[in-house]
DNA sequence: GATGAATGAGTCTTCATTCAT
DNA sequence: AATGAATGAAGACTCATTCAT
């Protein structure tokens, strides 16, 4: 009767799992709805019926968990989005199947977000509100960029390209988010045509 | 022969409007910097060398500061805009136009930023939009809404579409803002091209 | 023609008697409504019309202001009763003489009250709440513990008298401020029985 | 065996009551010197020795804890007046053992002030009223008020009636706290003699 | 490891008073 | 002498973080 126990997965342990998820997922919403300034950490530890100081035990400060989130996000899209890259014959495939990919965790990721913010501060267009969103949104850049620039009969100017085609994919994926119901193939369809098309149009270098 | 003053010139209105203009200035550069949650007042002042109190002598609040930047921005770049309009004589003319006034702005705007902060906080990209930006953002969204939704044969979906084109504009006119020297002519021409034929490719309604 | 002035009524200093009375009635006004405490320099001269440092030309500070309000209001008022204090035959007279006279400094102060506070802040009962009231209940209470002290037969305890007589006197002449119409005569008579002959000698219904 | 604990009893338990109660003592303190007004928060925590943020883990504001303190008063004190009623036979009796109650509680509770301000400002008589002693004096009030308009023979003006009855109450308790030793006795034999029957039936010197 | 009260620096804002014009 | 903007010391309150239990 050993006690091997090569994973810590005692009792403790899985509190501790746990409460570190429990927090995410409260970090997760309330960034969401109030954004990483105004959201405050009571505001989070709230949600998860912990106690203010056992937030510390798991992340060393607000700017940690949001960190952490941003990690978690990119961690789990990460490979999805290379998977689409090994599978894609060609640019314009990975650019329909990431867009879609991107959406359908866009849409995944809207469905856990209790509350929306209540529209009464000023307020910009803040991009990549969520860390996650954010994370994963540098994912697809690099994919882009990286699958652009090796298209170098389009490349007008990559850096330009792939911001634009970012963006697109970007602010399509939050209008398509306030849509109901949320259709994410249209938006893909739309935004993937949208950028490509754009793209092909482009002066090719030396124009 | 008296001297008619048209308007006041004592010293005090003078400083006055120096002064007013000194917090709007700050103002510009802290929330550029930092954001309209993390500057604070005391941000905005501090720069301006006054005291405190003499804020709430121009503005009653952060708030009002804030929108009347934005209105600012938008006062002296909302006539352009519907000249531009009046003058263009199909969308493709007006995109152009409109973009490349819009960049000028832009590169106008930041060149009136003294400093940028090192990169030390988790704040993602927020950076980059003034309030005045987001103003003449909006701007440009609706006379670009309008403009699409008067050509229903490329109806696909003209809030998507107005959404991408806003999207392309904006972030090809960050990125440009990055370069040296900022070339608003050749940005612009990108983000033109771009949008015209994202959209040129678009399928019809119908389709 | 020779310019004899043997006090100064130029002009200019007419109008500096008349700020200075400006100033002083716009403060009655104010710390009436507003108590010494929430009531601000501002709020004062803003209804005298004049400029916020004009205020300072007058009087050295908040605190003096209402310095000179409780002197103006003890110096119209301690003639009277210096006066009836000489004429009354006996102890009784005096008193209710002295508080009839008291309820009709107070009605005439009163008319020159535009508002009254809000009744929003947690409020104890602050007696004498405007200056000059005070004052001149300081002359009512010097007046009567010389007359009661004066009379040693009833001597219970001089300073307990001055007060009870003094407190009934104030009371009933702040119930009677709140009554439409405003009659200083009945509440006089009933304020000086009581004071004279307690509740038990008060006139029964019908009397 | 295990120890029953009926109520917590743990080190922290007991620091957050003694912290509860160190902050309603020094507010009454503050609140007695200086007045709802110009009392500060910060003058209130100073005496406590507790750090300025810590107010807030007990009291949402100023106003919460002086509402805190007249409900405490309050609830001190309205049994005993109910019992003094019921157990009273006459308006007479218990007008007297009402005084007496409120002149006792009046004693007790200034014993519990520690220092009195040095009298360097302009505030008239405000201090002497904690919002208890207001609460608690409220509480005679009614008593009194119901009481006398349940006497309809005696029925010259009820409202004047309990205004009076109530001033003098009020006024010869303070009095009574300005002397040494405090007697609560003889105050409350005074001030119930003078409301029933008026300086003229007050006990001659000698009675 | 959880708890939650304590901490205190920091935020916005008000206001009596000063002072250049 | 009038003006009114500038000043800066408070004030009430918030919140990330610490720490005794």
């Amino acid at each position: 009767m050993s006690q091997v126990a090569y994973l810590p997965v005692g009792k403790r342990e899985q509190t501790k799992v746990q409460n570190r998820q429990a927090i995410l997922d409260a970090a997760r919403e309330v960034f969401g709805e109030l954004g990483y300034e105004t959201a405050t950490v009571r505001d989070i530890i709230r949600r998860t019926g912990l106690a203010a100081g056992t937030f510390y035990n798991y992340y060393r400060s607000k700017e940690e968990v949001f960190a952490a989130l941003a990690d978690e996000g990119a961690r789990r899209f990460a490979p999805q989005l290379k998977a689409i890259r090994a599978q894609s014959p060609d640019f314009e495939v990975f650019v329909r199947k990431a867009i879609e990919a991107y959406f359908e965790f866009l849409a995944d990721e809207h469905r856990n977000w209790a509350a929306r913010r209540p529209p009464d501060e000023p307020h910009l267009h803040i991009q990549g509100e969520t860390p996650e969103m954010a994370a994963v949104f540098n994912e697809v850049r690099a994919a882009m960029e990286q699958a652009i620039s090796g298209r170098d009969s389009l490349a007008a100017d990559p850096d330009y390209m792939a911001a634009a085609a970012i963006a697109v994919a970007r602010d399509i994926g939050d209008k398509m988010l306030e849509r109901r119901p949320i259709d994410t193939r249209a938006a893909a369809k739309f935004a993937a045509a949208m950028i490509l098309n754009g793209l092909k149009g482009l002066p090719k270098a030396g124009d």
